[in-house]
RNA sequence: GGCGGCGUAGCCAAGUGGUAAGGCAGCGCUCUGCAAAAGCGCUAUUCAUCGGUUCAAAUCCGGUCGCCGCCUCCA
């Protein structure tokens, strides 16, 4: 499998260090507000990328932070006027919630930053002792010039860096301490109205960029596979992460960096002021579903921005009912009979191009299109299945659903005796010919998401 | 100023040297009591634009136009 590693901007193929393990850790929520659906790209997106590595048989450990104590979560508290816990429990629940919605497999660990204060003080201390690190006015900083490789994930020239927007943080009351201006902090020393923690160093809080250093350490080593995240932690974070661990461990930090391209809505950059700022709970309650969400967010390439629209969701949730459809003609597929190796065959070689094409740098589009081929291809052949056949295209489903997720399992329910009731006297009435009473109860069945087929074997059903 | 990305049908989107995948929408037809689903057929001589390299370019090189991102705490 080639990835495009950010550090070598280029397509590598993988290597575990462990043979059959992969360590993965994602840059996870600052929980002060609502996830927008900006964030899901990127949590999709290495949703897309664990699930390939389970499907190649991997065993991953997955870590996903989350960010419970930082200036925007402190600011929320202060303007609530409630504590800082009660923020940002109430957004981590809130977080999980709209991960299960979207089928997103659950990380092996959260871990939050207030309860690894002392990971991080553990690695500021060595960090000080390595003389990597200096302490001003009661905050420590990152000394920049004492690593070579600064800059590089980035592909920023540290003698270059422009002090525009560095200037305006410099102009920050607790930053003009440092020694030089792209020198950033690693412990904030205590201010009035902020959470703060009794350090060697000083009494304060944990600047954000040493909680992922931190807590990757701890729970995957100081060496570990993959780090992924949205584009912008590039710089400075995904920097920094790397300066401060790579300092602190004397070895590599990790080996491949993946970032996913920003969304835009309507064209425009997603913002609150403009309007276009969608939460996953605001499509829901549009009527859209959340598989359909999934599907956008993932059917185009993550390196790619992606310009998202209603209209286009709306795309995405017919595709989705074209595949789902296909599913529920081949459960009910009824012939008995041998099932034919020529079409065997021609499934296995297209779960072969299906994951070929995941494999070269996550081409989900193209994966799609080798899955379309295959059900166009199957389609009008239908009727000649024999339930050995469908068997085995079913299982190629679930592999391709392993990989992709668009597709719960709650998609065909169990048969409800109601309905087989409402069914019934549906045909009756059409067998009386009172087509009226029959359209009737048709209509009925799909206020409740039921939806009728007739077809010459019988009337089938499924849940819209 | 520095670094980087994108522009393929009405819409979404693969393809990065060998002669335009796939999905959605649309139109016609088959099936149907009517639908739905499914099927069949149709829908880019052309890949922002100009020029170059090549037997061959959407794919490589150069120019132009348009859009976008990053350069210290935004996924």
């Amino acid at each position: 499998m080639r990835l495009f590693n950010t550090l070598t901007r280029r397509l590598e193929e993988f290597r575990e260090i462990e043979k059959g393990k992969v360590g993965l850790y994602t840059c996870g929520p600052t929980v002060y507000d609502y996830p927008h659906i900006g964030n899901f790209r990127s949590y999709l997106f290495e949703d897309l990328v664990k699930r390939f590595l389970l499907f190649h048989g991997y065993r991953v450990t997955h870590v996903m932070n989350i960010t419970d104590i930082d200036d925007k979560t402190i600011r929320k508290a202060n303007e609530l006027q409630v504590p800082l816990a009660e923020v940002t429990q109430k957004y981590i629940d809130a977080f999980h919630a709209d991960l299960r919605a979207l089928n997103i497999l659950p990380a092996d660990v959260y871990p939050r930053a207030t309860a690894h204060i002392p990971e991080m003080q553990a690695l500021v201390a060595t960090l000080l002792e390595k003389e990597f690190a200096y302490e001003k006015d009661g905050s420590v900083y990152f000394r920049i010039e004492r690593f070579r490789d600064y800059g590089r994930l980035a592909n920023l020239d540290r003698a270059s860096l422009k002090p525009g927007a560095a200037a305006a943080g410099a102009a920050d009351a607790d930053e003009y301490g440092k020694e030089a201006v792209q020198d950033f902090v690693l412990w904030k020393g205590k201010k009035p109205g902020e959470p703060s923690w009794p350090a060697p160093f000083g009494e304060g809080r944990p600047g954000w960029h040493i909680e992922c250093s931190a807590m990757s350490m701890k729970y995957l080593g100081p060496h570990f596979d993959i780090h992924m995240g949205g584009v912008d932690n590039i710089f400075p974070h995904h920097e920094n992460e790397i300066a401060q661990s790579e300092c602190a461990n004397g070895v590599t930090f990790v080996n491949y960096w993946l970032h996913c391209q920003h969304l835009i809505v309507d064209g425009m950059k997603m913002s609150k002021s403009l309007g276009n700022f969608h939460t996953l709970g605001d499509l829901l309650a549009k009527g859209h579903a959340p598989m359909a969400v999934r599907y956008l967010l993932l059917s185009s390439h993550y390196r790619k921005l992606l310009n998202f629209t209603l209209d286009g969701l709306e795309m995405a949730g017919q595709a989705l009912a074209r595949i789902k459809n296909f599913v529920f003609s081949l459960k009910n597929v009824e012939t008995e009979g041998e099932a034919d190796p020529e079409l065997a065959a021609v499934v296995t070689a297209s779960l072969e191009a299906f994951s070929a094409s995941v494999a070269d740098d996550f081409n989900v589009s193209g994966a799609l299109g080798v899955m379309f081929d295959l059900i166009g291809g199957i389609n009008p052949r239908m009727n000649a299945l024999t339930r050995a056949d469908a068997a085995g295209i079913l299982a190629y489903m679930e592999r391709v659903n392993a990989v992709l997720g668009i597709l719960e399992p709650g998609d065909e329910g169990p048969l409800d005796a109601e309905i087989e009731a409402r069914i019934a006297l549906r045909e009756k009435a059409r067998r009386e010919k009172d087509f009226a009473r029959a359209d009737e109860i048709r209509a009925e069945l799909k206020e409740q998401g039921i939806i009728l087929l007739d077809t010459p074997a019988g009337v089938k059903w499924k849940r819209d």
